[in-house]
Order: structure tokens, then C-alpha cells, then sequence
DNA sequence: CAATCGCTTGGTAGCGCTGTCAATATCGGT
DNA sequence: ACCGATATTGACAGCGCTACCAAGCGATTG
């Protein structure tokens, strides 16, 4: 027969309410719901737990609860900035608040993603944030019966699972386009890293704006599904010039890719933007101080973060977002590297 | 009087151990520890919950076991790439194991990182990583009384509250002093941010070379407190120059102000490494591919992770690692910003 | 004055799992 | 065939909290 697991020095809800002179019930309620206890007894309570240093029990009132306070997050990347930008604005927000935070790394796997999904669905997290609108079928009819609030992040779709905030990769490719193309540079070359769907987009945006310029060369285009690194930048770089040597400017995927295509012209020689503009993506902070400065598209990543775990919280406290779908949009940053031709 | 709570669809251990005929505790047993089954039940339950899709609800057992299965990890800053580097080796370790991570940002403030303390040891996680040693005396005592493996990261100390995993940060500014030396620089410039104990310390193997070779000047050090970046790289240089013009070479503190303080040379024309030689810290991956290519000192940033996560699992697994205290080390990698002189 | 209403408080049972110990099965040795 | 030792299995209670219902209570109403 199985005997009394007391544990001794540890501070329960119970004590708390015996000291308070109240039933745990209401010593409970206290933690939850303060505004429907009478002033005087959540005083007591309150000054009783104050005096025990009573920490709740998670796990056990998630067991009794049947629900937890974490709010699942799901990235692709653990290492690339834009990714920690987003973090920061989701632990930003989260801090201080009861809720806090799983996060897990997809590794740009969709499948592990699903996997993942189906890890913290089990524990029947508060919410979910998660990156993009590319899931499996299989993820997306999981979290389409779930009935937490769920988050996609970093790009707008037509489908929302739930909620949704980012901006247009499409658009934003065609505008930095637009950009190199009001300035006067023609022969505009491409550089993509891990061609993610946000990638892809943003290529897609390339070619729609070189298209109706009718300047499209699948040339002039060089990608690889190697992750992004500056290395990389220059390396695709000296590619493109192998393929398409007349080119006079290059639009890069992200932020590294541009910087190593910069040091890869200064390895060259050749001026920039007087021979090469360089355009850029996401405005990390080195595009402003580098020399030549770079031109970018500047995109608002954490104050997605902010917003993506400000609109779990305003649902999960009931005040539903009035707008499930948030555009943040984006802007072209110019500078130096892709100043008026001549 | 209370109704039964019962919750439809769902899978319990109860269940399963039906369809497998056997008892609940039974297939409780085969979840935690296998091999005390006999091969025919093991099957059994195996079969039992694959086919019922069982997932073990992880509050009751945190509740029944009064443990959990958390490692919670409190780094200061999300942005930081070396933080990002260790994170990404901490997840690789712990994805897959049964452990799941808590991760905190504190600030770099141990004020921030006693309270994320308090609050992770309320819940009994299973292990803990925390950067640095320069934790409040309060913080220090709480976790020396905690019985869950700990491990301190990124820097090496006398006293470890239990294990410890990083390299000298001291040594390592020391050693990128003597490469300048050894190659003929003599009038050597410090630039550091954001001044946290790490980078405190290698201020001072700075110092401890640059007096054991009779050349300190303090008029040579530039620090702030401000938060890093490549921007200040470029401002902390200019203003380095101007306090002492006569300088031939730079270490910085890490490789973002180095990257900056190379932007800035160029802006002003001076040749790098003729008539200014940098040197940075940590060696991300930019350093290599830049122009010139930037030294460094390279650290093992993702290792320090992957090991930090294997060590809490290797103790809590029984097999605490022999040596608790473990140095990665660091290398300098000498590149054009630091040839020999003249 | 009784009936009704809303607010606060309490009682009871149970969330799903595991620690502890007891019971049983198995096995080798004599 | 008997004994003790070891390997498996099971029973029971309880981890700390909250959902649900009911009861108490003063105020309001016809």
C-alpha cells in the first residue's frame, strides 16, 4: 500500500489559504481572477502568498486545467537575423506577461515543421506562431481544428489559417527592382541563397518588374539551395559575372549575399555603384554604415514579433484583433550602392 | 457535487494499457524505462499506442514525478550571433532527446537573470545553462542549493557552481595582441561595447600584453556601453583616431565593430593592413570573405552549446561527465587585416 | 414579507500520471 | 523437489490545482 508522499518545506495553495483564512478555492481564484474576489480577502490572500513566497504549480494546474500558458513558436532558423529580430519582439512582448514561450527549429524542413506541430499541439499550447503559409496539407488541417489562436508570420497569404502578419516578398522584390530601374541600371542580375518560399517570391517579384520592363534574362538569374552566407554572396557574385558579365547592377535575396557581392567588386575593382549597383534585403544594420553604403528593403521584423504575440495574447484575453491580417509592408532604402547611373 | 470530467476522444496510459492488456503502471513503465519490461509486453505496448496514437500528457507526469523535463537556458541577448551560435548548438543536442528547453534573455542584466532564475526553479526543470560567472550573490546561492545539473557557458572561472564549459577570454585578447606584436605593430588601439564582464576581461589581457611588451597607453582605448554594432565600429574608430591619431592597429572586441572600423578606413582612404591592421573577435563567418579578409579569434561557439547540452544530459542520465570543467579554447586566424608590417 | 437576483464563497471530485511497496513469476543451484 | 534470489508486474494512493455545482448572503422587488 503506497504511503503518504508528503512533501515537507514546500509552500502549497492550501497553505496559502489557510493562512489567509479562506478555502483554497477561493486562495485559487485569487491567481486567476482577483476582480471576483471580495477587496478584503484578496488582501488577505494576497499579503499570505506574498509572506510564504507561494510560487504556483504549473504542471498541476495544467493538469487540472486542461490548458497550458505556452505559446509555441516555430522558425526555420536559429542562426539568421531576421529570425532573431522576430524573436525578439515575440519574448519582447511575452516577457513580463503570464505566458511564456516553446520555440523549435524547423530548419526550413516542412516536414519537421508538421512534426513539431504535432509535439506541441499534444501539450495544447495557449497559442502558436508560426513562419509562413507553406505547411503541409497535413499541418495545415491540424491546425485548422485546433482552437487555439495560431500566428503566421513573416508573409501575407489568401489563406489564413488564423491570424496572419508580414508584408509582401513579391511586392518588395518589385520594388527594389523598380528602384534600380528608375535609377537607370538595365541589365539587372538576381542572387538567391536557400531559396525558401520567401525567397522564391521574392524572385517571382524580380521577374514579374523585369518582365514588364522587358528586360527579363533568365541570364541574368543565380541561385542555390546552400544556406546564405556572406562567402556565399561573393561566390554567387563571381558566378553571375561568368554568366552574364554585362550586367549593371544585382539584386540580392538578403543582407549577406549583397555584402560579400560588395567585397567581391572591391576584390575586382570595380566601382560601386559606378560599375555595379548592389541592392540588398531586410536593412540589417552593417547596409547603413558599410562603405560604399548599401541600398536595401528595409522589412519590420520585430515589430512582426511585437505584433504576432500581441494579437495571441489580445485573443487569448478576448479581445480579438479587429484585423486577423496585418500587412506591415516594407520600404526601399536607398543609397549609395545604387545611386543614379551617370 | 462535481460531475465526472470526462474527456471524450482522448488517449490516456489507460487506454493504451488496455488494448495492450496490461496494467496502467505497466505501460507507464514502458515510456520511462523499457528494458524493465519483458520483450512480449514491450511489444504489446509499443503496438498499443502507435495504433491509438497515444502522447503522453507531459503536466501529469511533471505533476506525478515532480520533475520536469525542461532545461531552461538564460543567455543575454537574442541578437547577438555568438549567442546565437551557442543556442543553435544547444538545440541540435537536446532535439530528439525526451528534454525540451526554456530559454530566458536576460539582458545582460543579473538583476533580469535572478528573477528568470527564481522563476525557472519554481518549476523544477531538469537542468540549467547560464552564460557567464558574474552572477548576484543571491542568484549563486540559490543554484548552489538546487540538485539539477548546471552548466555556466561562454567564460571559465575559479569556482564553478557545477560545471563549467568555455575558454579565457582573458588568454584570448592576449593572444590577438601578441599576433599584432609578432608582426610588427606596436602602437595598438582598443575598441570595445557594450562592456559586459566577457569583454571586460578581455580589455584587461589586452592591458596585460600591451604593459608586459611596455607599450599600454590608456589613451589607446575607446569603450562604451553601448550595445554593439558595425555602425559603432566606424564612430568608436573615428573617435579612437582622433584621441590617438598615431595608432597602427585596432583590436576590437568582436567583429562587428571590427567589420565597421574597417568601413571606416575606407571612407578615409587608409589602407588596411599598410597603414592600419584590425583585428576582431570571435571570427563569424564575414571575416574570411571580406576585403581585405579581417583576423580574428576564433571561437567554438557551437560546440560550447552542443557540449553544455550533452554534459546536464550525460548527468542526468547518471554518467556525469569525469572532468566538469571543460576549456574549448580559442585560435587566432591571421588573415590580410594583420600581416606583417612593412 | 416572501420570492428573486446577483455576487461571493465553499465542497467535492478528478485531471493523467508515477512513487512506493507488495505480489507473483522465473530461474539456477543443490 | 526445495530454496532464495532476481526479474516482472500490479495495486494504491496521491502529486497540487481547478471545473463544476451548490449554498450562503444581502439587496431588490412585487
Amino acid at each position: 500500500m503506497a504511503r503518504k508522499r508528503i512533501t515537507p518545506g514546500k509552500i502549497r495553495l492550501a497553505e496559502v489559504a489557510k493562512l489567509a483564512g479562506v478555502s483554497p478555492i477561493t486562495a485559487s481564484r485569487f491567481f486567476r481572477n482577483p476582480d471576483a474576489l471580495s477587496a478584503g480577502k484578496r488582501a488577505r490572500v494576497e499579503s499570505a502568498a506574498k509572506e510564504l513566497g507561494y510560487v504556483p504549480n504549473l504542471a498541476a494546474r495544467a493538469l487540472a486545467s486542461q490548458r497550458t500558458e505556452v505559446i509555441g513558436v516555430l522558425i526555420p532558423s536559429l542562426t539568421n537575423n531576421v529570425f532573431s529580430d522576430v524573436l525578439r519582439g515575440i519574448y519582447d512582448t511575452l516577457d513580463g506577461s503570464r505566458y511564456s514561450i516553446q520555440l523549435a527549429n524547423t530548419r526550413y524542413s516542412i516536414l519537421q515543421e508538421e512534426r513539431l506541430l504535432r509535439l506541441f499541439l499534444a501539450q495544447k499550447p495557449a497559442g502558436l506562431i508560426v513562419t509562413g503559409i507553406n505547411q503541409t496539407a497535413d499541418s495545415r488541417a491540424i491546425m485548422e481544428t485546433v482552437d487555439c489562436p495560431i500566428v503566421q508570420i513573416m508573409e501575407l497569404g489568401p489563406t489564413p489559417i488564423d491570424m496572419m502578419i508580414g508584408f509582401s516578398h513579391f511586392d518588395a522584390a518589385k520594388a527594389a527592382i523598380g528602384h534600380l530601374l528608375a535609377q537607370g541600371y538595365r541589365r539587372i542580375g538576381f542572387l538567391g541563397a536557400r531559396m525558401d518560399p520567401r525567397v522564391q517570391r521574392r524572385l517571382d517579384g524580380y521577374r514579374a518588374a523585369m518582365t514588364d520592363a522587358a528586360l527579363f534574362d533568365p541570364q541574368n538569374i543565380v541561385t542555390t539551395a546552400i544556406p546564405t552566407s556572406v562567402t556565399l554572396g561573393g561566390t554567387l557574385f563571381a558566378d553571375l559575372l561568368a554568366k552574364a558579365p554585362d550586367i549593371d547592377a544585382v539584386f540580392c535575396v538578403n543582407d549577406d549575399l549583397a555584402l560579400g557581392a560588395l567585397f567581391e567588386c572591391k576584390r575586382r575593382h570595380m566601382a560601386v555603384p559606378e560599375q555595379m549597383a548592389i541592392v540588398g534585403f531586410n536593412d540589417l544594420e552593417f547596409m547603413a554604415s558599410s562603405e560604399p553604403t548599401l541600398s536595401s528593403v528595409r522589412t519590420n521584423r520585430y515589430e512582426m514579433g511585437r505584433n504576432a504575440a500581441a494579437m495571441v495574447i489580445e485573443t487569448l484575453e478576448g479581445r480579438r484583433p479587429t484585423e486577423p491580417v496585418v500587412d506591415l509592408g516594407f520600404s526601399v532604402i536607398e543609397r549609395q550602392s545604387s545611386a543614379r547611373r551617370g
